[in-house]
DNA sequence: TCCATAGTTCGAATATAGTCGAACTATGGA
DNA sequence: TCCATAGTTCGACTATATTCGAACTATGGA
């Protein structure tokens, strides 16, 4: 598996971002993700959970469409697909980031 | 039982709204309440399902402060709760109703 | 008082999700 | 080639959700 497969956003449906913003640890790893301004390793994330936990999460970040994942080496580098997204669903996962921001 | 109670803005966590939206069904009586801009009865938004089914659903979207229900008569007529939801998370349930609407 | 209406609650079945250890894969470096 | 690193996949367990029929509650009207 050269590099991870990816949902077009026709594919992706409202619910799927609803749901994978549901759980906080995602919700969590999305801010971070944002804040950062730059492209993270799973591990550089280090929410305090095992390998096998995350992954599981950035499984259904992916799947929703909201996480983008190039495989770098050994490191998986991850950044949100907020342009895509925002053309897709304009405001909501902006919206999603700036209550995250005051909340945090 | 008077009237239903229903939760404080402060005590309405961003995830509840997320998972609350994360249903088609309820995403369904969200965009309904919306459009119809005027409070409805649980019957009148009809969607094939069971009456235990729907009062669970509505259940979640109010523990969520998306739906408030007042009683009236025999009736529960339900309205989103747009003004508060906004204040608190501002954006987000106004660019979902906006997607929810391209979808439909 | 009796009945119909509108919804809620209960209970049980089924399905889906979250968690985490262990084994696995892929890459890069010594 | 051997090893370490970074993540994924698998499997099992536990927890939480969804669904829906049946029984219940509350109100209004005949």
């Amino acid at each position: 598996m050269r590099q991870i497969k990816h949902p077009n956003m026709d594919q992706v449906e409202l619910t799927d971002i609803m749901y994978a913003l549901s759980d906080p640890t995602r919700l969590e790893i999305v801010g971070r993700l944002a804040n950062a301004g730059r492209k993270l390793t799973c591990g550089e994330l280090d929410l305090n959970r095992p390998k096998s936990s995350m992954s599981h999460h950035f499984k259904i970040l992916r799947a929703a469409g909201l996480v983008e994942t190039l495989i770098e080496g050994t490191e998986h580098m991850n950044a949100l697909r907020v342009a895509e997204i925002e053309q897709k669903f304009p405001g909501v996962l902006q919206s999603v980031l700036i209550a995250l921001n005051k909340s945090s």
